[in-house]
RNA sequence: GGGCGCGUAGCUCAGUUGGUUAGAGCAUCCGGUUUACACCCGGAAGGUCGUCCGUUCGAGUCGGACCGCGCCCACCA
């Protein structure tokens, strides 16, 4: 019998999934088909970030997919075929080391268990974290094209990275080569200079004395400096720089390495620094960048003496064969100590590079890898930037980006891992042969190694649009528009999209591209799991528990039980995460998420109030709207048409340009300042049922408010979209109707902001006088610039009624004059006088102020005419008002 | 060592090309309301804009130095 009551408060949880599923269901959630009837209709399209498949989303995650989703839904509302593609990346190295954890908790290893089951059980793995994480995406309310989803290692995209490969292959860009590499011994794969983070680190200088072959005037040795003492079994030279008066001499003589006997000859290199440890350095061109260059020019073949699995190798010292590098530098060290060849130690502190990925120290080594050229592919990519066929946001990113490539080196592209794009190159004897599929006869064996994660997440715009094959999809679709990212991959990722790109799809792959925030954890920290500073977004979606860093103060200051957060709801959680987001890093707040949920929690409560006014009217009132031709004629409606039109206009525009902060915060500012708190107050007094105007105004501010706020909080617009009378169709594909200036009205605006001064004028002295806010009281208002109309509006809400009574009175000043509010029960004149010389007192320094101003000579010569005029303006107001007092 | 950025109310942040009374949200305080909304409404208080020097009629805004903080890049053993 009775209807279901509407619920008496929206409810995100409940409401959003359902939300959701009328999307899915509407096929907003996959590309639309080209319309035939308008074959050149505008596209956008987003290649989304594939998050790793190494575990779930975070912070960073929910803040991009947020902004994406904003850009996406603002476009597909102007009418445009939007393409969002959705998709995780394999990781390589990332999710190996999560598999191979998983296999050793098991009792067993990647090697027991072998290639082709690890592969299976990695494939697993990903199915299981790639569904999670698109979840998380559709539970965050991204409207991306979860119909194509792809992964870098699906059918598809193989094919696209064999090609790429054998292309660059062919071209001679990729090449074979035995060089130093950046060798991770946790992975036990080289690993590219960009995967590498230096950390500080103490360690010991030791000084080790090399005896001279010969004595030259009286030195019978040279005392060198170096940290890593264990290297020196693979020491080729000492060098000196050509300049120092104490070792220039011995250039050309030669010292013997001790433990191996080896014959060292003392070089001359600018390197080498006058003032920094001996003066002496030993050249160990196999493991240690700088050696390796200055072996280099000196043309020394580099010894190993440390091979992948970090032990001591090589054969020439059988003491310290097969000891690990921390064990051969005690032994080595202990029998210089022994032998007397132990100068000196003193403890010291520099930065050591370490492997981002198994946080182990990185062993420089020489190895037998496959790299890529960079610096033909790379001139391009800094051209496009440069001419602004790519524009990069905000521009100090830009700066980095080019500084970056132009000073790039070859990228070390195997890696010595299971997990990824198996190399395609096959050998037999000495013949090599790169192609797509394995080559014919007998006897080829494949590079077991595979190609770094970043390769293939460098054809990622184009490949996922069904690249090599020339589909519909990559016509319609590339470039993409935008790529939103964080700025710590845009040397990783953004720039080698660009360079393949380039190369392989023929224009760049996206116009714009935006680095937004890392957000950080409230006290400044990196959010990450490990340190108990992250978040789950779901946490503040559905609840969770609170991490301690996120604990609330109490009144002294003092943290409180963190407890759990509430169940914000995904449209809160977008607000706050794009309210917070800037050009740089900013602090989570939960405040902004909270902000997030008021916002939608009024929107929602201001629907309920227009469809409770707008029940029983006919379609010609709530879906006629507004146009240029049938403008309102009352005040605060043709205001709130202006207003709504601008923050429109803005809102859109501040998407546009990446300030999504602006967007999101304008809007709380329209909904809360203007919309609610004086729109819906105005006409409270208005009769829709009669009112000609009010009921279609009331629809069309609405709906055009929750089509303007739609991208940033989808579930609550959706939803209260569909409870305004008369309203067909879903939001995510209504259409913005086009900027119409015959909507801004500016005497509108102004004739309103009067009516708003003089109401809080009021209100402001009932406080201060403490007179009750409830009492309607007589006033005079002696002030010019409000008609009749404008009375009627202020009058409610001031609580005032106007007169002409004559009378004692206190006196508010407000634009245009003051209003007297006459003496009675609740005002008394005589309490005022105190307020009153207060207030005169101010006003004469006000005033004294200014003439001091005007009367400086130099201000009134120097100052442009309207800063001048202002500042007379002003005295002249000023006065008016104390002559009112 | 080089580069970039930040320091504004108790907290998180806005502050256009310099224009004279520096804003918002949250928190605080005061006062209300029960047919849109207590996840509410109205009002108030709160800041020597990190420090110093300079440019200017005028500096939160421009320049310099310094202090504090963060990030990125870099091959001093």
């Amino acid at each position: 019998m009775s209807e279901t009551p509407e619920p008496s408060r929206y409810e995100p949880a409940e409401a959003e999934p359902r939300v959701f599923e009328r999307w899915d269901a509407a096929g907003v959630l996959t590309t639309a088909a080209a319309d035939p009837d308008q074959p050149d209709a505008e596209t956008f399209s987003i290649a989304i970030p594939p998050p790793n498949v190494t575990g779930a989303l975070h912070m960073g995650h929910a803040l991009n997919g947020s902004i994406q989703d904003a850009l996406i839904r603002l476009n597909r509302m102007r009418g445009k075929r939007v393409r969002w593609t959705i998709g995780t990346d394999h990781a390589g190295i990332a999710t190996q080391t999560k598999v191979e954890q998983a296999l050793v908790e098991e009792g067993t290893s990647r090697e027991q268990v072998g290639r082709e089951a690890f592969l299976e059980r990695t494939q697993s793995w990903r199915q299981q974290y790639g569904g999670t994480i698109i979840g998380q995406f559709r539970r965050l309310g991204c409207s991306g094209d979860y119909a194509h989803e792809r992964f870098t290692m699906d059918e598809g995209y193989v094919q696209a990275v064999l090609k790429t490969f054998v292309a660059l292959y062919e071209q001679g860009l990729i090449y074979r080569d035995t060089y130093l590499v950046n060798w991770d011994p946790g992975s036990q794969s080289a690993i590219s200079d960009l995967e590498v983070e230096d950390r500080e680190e103490t360690d010991t200088l030791f000084e080790i004395a090399y005896p001279l072959k010969d004595p030259v005037e009286g030195l019978t040795e040279v005392v060198v400096a170096t940290v890593r003492p264990e290297t020196m079994l693979g020491d080729v030279a000492v060098a000196v720089n050509p300049q120092d008066e104490r070792f220039a001499k011995l250039i050309g003589s030669t010292v013997v390495l001790p433990f191996v006997g080896r014959e060292l000859p003392i070089i001359g290199d600018d390197y080498v620094k006058t003032d920094f440890g001996t003066g002496c350095l030993k050249i160990t061109p196999a493991h240690d960048p700088n050696d390796f260059e200055i072996g280099n020019r000196h043309d020394f073949e580099p010894i190993n003496v440390i091979g992948e699995d970090g032990r001591i190798t090589g054969g020439f010292a059988p003491q310290f064969e097969g000891l690990s590098t921390a064990e051969a530098r005690t032994a080595i060290v202990e029998a210089l100590r022994a032998n007397g060849a132990l100068r000196g130690e003193e403890p010291y502190v520099h930065t050591v590079p370490f492997s981002q990925r198994s946080g182990e120290r990185i062993e420089p080594l020489i190895s037998l890898q496959w790299f890529m050229k960079m610096d033909q592919l790379a001139q391009p990519a800094i051209d496009v930037v440069r001419d602004g066929r790519v524009r990069i946001h905000p521009a100090s990113q830009q700066k980095r980006y080019l500084d970056w490539l132009g000073e790039i080196r070859p990228w070390v592209l195997s890696r010595q891992l299971w997990w990824g794009h198996q190399i395609p190159v096959w050998y037999r004897n000495d013949e090599v042969y790169c192609g797509t599929e394995a080559p014919e006869g007998e006897g080829w064996e494949r590079d077991p190694d595979v190609l770094d994660t970043w390769f293939s997440s460098a054809l990622w715009p184009f490949a996922t649009l069904g690249w090599p094959e020339q589909t519909q999809d990559l016509q319609d679709f590339y470039p993409t528009a935008v790529l939103s990212t964080a700025r710590d991959i845009l040397f990783l990722w953004v720039a080698r999209m660009v360079m393949m790109g380039l190369r392989f799809a023929d224009d760049v792959p996206f116009k714009d591209v935006y680095c937004h925030s890392v957000i950080q954890a409230p006290d400044g920290r990196r959010m990450s799991k490990s340190l108990g500073t992250g978040i789950d977004p779901l946490a503040l979606i559905d609840g969770g528990p609170r991490p301690e860093v996120f604990a609330k103060k109490n009144k002294n200051g003092k943290l409180q039980d963190p407890g759990e957060f509430p169940a914000y709801g995904a449209d809160a959680v977008r607000f706050g995460l794009l309210a917070m987001s800037s050009t740089q890093d900013v602090r989570f707040s939960e405040e902004k998420i909270a902000q997030g949920k008021q916002l939608v929690t009024k929107l929602s409560n201001a629907v309920r109030f227009a469809a409770g006014r707008l029940e029983g009217l006919g379609l010609e009132q709530t879906v006629a709207g507004v146009t240029a031709e049938t403008l309102p004629t009352r005040l605060e409606d043709r205001w709130i048409v202006s207003r709504t039109e601008q923050i429109a206009r803005e809102t859109a525009a501040r998407i546009d340009e990446f300030d999504f902060a602006k967007a999101a915060l304008g809007l709380y500012d329209f909904v809360y300042g203007e919309l609610c708190d004086w729109y819906l107050e105005l006409v409270k007094g208005r009769d829709a049922q009669t009112d000609p105007d009010l009921g279609r105004v009331l629809a069309w501010a609405l709906r055009r408010t929750l089509q303007i706020a739609h991208p940033v909080i989808p579930f609550v617009t959706e939803d209260a979209w569909a409870r305004i009378p008369g309203t067909d169709g879903l939001l995510a594909t209504s259409r913005l109707p086009e900027p119409d200036d015959r909507l801004i009205d500016p005497a509108a605006e102004t004739g309103l902001a009067r009516v708003i001064d003089l109401i809080t004028a009021v209100r402001s002295w009932r406080s201060g006088a403490n007179v009750p806010p409830g009492p309607i009281l007589p006033s005079r208002l002696v002030a010019d610039g409000y008609d009749d109309e404008a009375r009627a509006l202020a009058t409610p809400l001031a609580r005032i009624t106007l007169t002409d009574d004559a009378g004692d009175a206190v006196t508010v000043p407000v634009p245009g004059g003051q209003i007297e509010i006459l003496a009675g029960e609740h005002v008394d004149p005589e309490a005022e006088r105190a307020r009153r010389e207060k207030r005169r007192g101010e006003i004469e320094q006000q005033i004294a102020g200014t003439e001091k101003r005007l009367a400086n000579e130099k201000f009134v010569s120097r100052a442009p005419a309207d800063v001048i005029a202002a500042e007379r303006a002003k005295v002249e107001a000023l006065r008016e008002e104390l002559a009112a007092l």
